[in-house]
DNA sequence: TAAATTCCTGACCATTTGGTCAAATTAACG
DNA sequence: CGTTAATTTGACCAAATGGTCAGGAATTTA
C-alpha cells in the first residue's frame, strides 16, 4: 500500500530511509534549477531510484517540494528566534548576523531554495511568510524598536535593518556565482568568509563615515 | 526571408516594432519565471502575436533569453560606471547606492532577471560576469580602496563593500513579495523606498552603534 | 500595377515530462 | 515456512512544449 495513502501508519525502516534521501537529493536538484526547472527523472537519479520508485513515496513533484521547503523552514528561522530581548543589542545583532552569514556559508543551498521560492512569486509558502514568518519578524522588530528608544542603537527603522542583514548575509549564497567570477577562487578559500563577515559587521556597527 | 538569417540586412519597420514588442514581453515573463519556467508561448501571447511569428524573430527561445539579458546588462552596469574618483567618497556612495535602489524601484524585473541567471548558475552570462563586470568592478574597488587609503572611508574591504550595496539594494527588488507579506501595502506606498533609502544611508553611512 | 520580398498562420512533429499501473520482487511476521 | 504487506520496476499514457514547414496575406519595391 503507498506510504502517504494511509495516513500515519507505523513508518517501515525503508520508507524513512528512502523519503530522506529523496528529500535530501531533492534539495539540491530544486535550489539549483528551480521548481519547474527539475524534473523528477532528475531526483530519482541522484537519489540512485527508478522514477516509479519515488513516486511511490512522493506521489506529486508538488508534494516533494513542499516537503523541501518546510523542512528547511525551521531551521531557516531558527537563528532570529534567538536575538535576545535582555541582551546587549550591539552583541545580539553581531551574533545574529554572523549566524545568517555562517548558514550562507555551510548550507547555500536552503538559501538559494527560498530566494527561487521568493523570486517567483512565493506559490507555496505564501502562507507562511504571512504567517509565523511574519509574526516572528513583527516581535523581533518590537524587540529592536524598543533597543533604538532607550538610545542603545542609532536611530534606524527596524524592519529595514532586519531586511538589510537578510539580504548582505544571504547575498553570499545567493550570488557565490559571481562572487567567484570577479574574485576568483578566493570566495572558496576559507578566509574569505570571515573576510565578509568582519567587513559587514564593522559597516553595520561603525559606518563607512570615519569618526 | 528570416531576419536574423541575412545579417545585418535593412531593418524593417515592422521588424523593429515586433522585436521590441517580443523583447519586453519576454523580460516580464522570464523574470518571474525563469528561462526553463517560461514557454514561448507565454510570451507571445503578451506580446500579442502567434507563437509561429515569434519564432520568425527569434528562432529559438535561447536568443529571445540572452536578447533580454544583454539589453538590460548595459542599463545595469551604467550606475557604479559613474562612482567618479574625484568626488567626496560619502557623496559618491550615497548616490550610487540610492541610484541602485531607484532602479530596484522603477524597472525590478531587471533586478529579477538577473538574480534568476545567476541563481541558475549563471549559464549565459558567464563570460560577462568575468569579463566587463569584473573589469569594473575591479576599477572601481581600487577608487575605493585608495578612499580608504586617504582615510576618508572606514578601513573597509572595497569589493565586500560593494557586494553589501548591491545586496541590500537589489533585496528591495528580488524579495518584495517577502516584504509585502511581512509589512502588507505598505510596501507599495510611495514613501517606502524612502523611508529604505533613509534607513540603508544611515547604517552604511553612521553603522547602528550610538557615537 | 506587377513582381519580389517580408510577414504571418494553421497544421503538424518529436521530445520531454509528470504521472499511472499491473505485475514481479523483497521484506515482515505469525 | 508460508502468508501477507511493502517495495520496486518496466512499460505505458496524455499533456505540454520547443520548433518546423508549406503556403497564404500583406507590404515594399521596381
Amino acid at each position: 500500500m503507498n506510504p502517504r495513502a494511509g495516513q500515519t501508519k507505523k513508518r517501515t525502516r525503508i520508507q524513512a530511509k528512502n523519503e530522506a534521501k529523496i528529500l535530501e537529493a531533492a534539495l539540491d536538484i530544486f535550489a539549483t534549477f528551480g521548481f519547474r526547472g527539475t524534473t523528477i527523472d532528475q531526483i530519482a537519479q541522484k537519489a540512485e531510484m527508478s522514477k516509479p520508485n519515488l513516486l511511490y513515496y512522493f506521489r506529486r513533484k508538488e508534494d516533494i517540494y513542499i516537503s523541501v521547503l518546510e523542512r528547511t523552514l525551521d531551521e531557516w528561522l531558527t537563528p532570529l528566534t534567538e536575538l535576545d530581548p535582555d541582551g546587549d543589542p550591539i552583541k545580539e545583532i553581531g551574533k545574529y548576523t554572523s549566524l545568517k552569514l555562517q548558514m550562507s556559508q555551510n548550507d547555500p543551498t536552503a538559501s538559494r531554495l527560498f530566494a527561487n521560492e521568493i523570486l517567483h512569486g512565493a506559490p507555496m509558502i505564501e502562507h507562511v511568510l504571512k504567517g509565523s514568518l511574519k509574526d516572528l519578524v513583527d516581535e523581533k522588530a518590537a524587540v529592536i524598536h524598543h533597543w533604538v528608544k532607550s538610545g542603545k542603537l542609532t536611530k534606524v527603522d527596524p524592519y529595514h535593518l532586519i531586511f538589510m542583514i537578510w539580504a548582505t548575509t544571504q547575498h553570499y549564497a545567493d550570488f557565490k556565482i559571481q562572487m567567484r567570477a570577479i574574485l576568483g577562487d578566493e570566495v572558496d578559500q576559507a578566509d574569505y568568509f570571515e573576510k565578509a563577515g568582519n567587513t559587514i559587521s564593522t559597516v553595520f556597527f561603525e559606518g563607512i563615515k570615519p569618526r
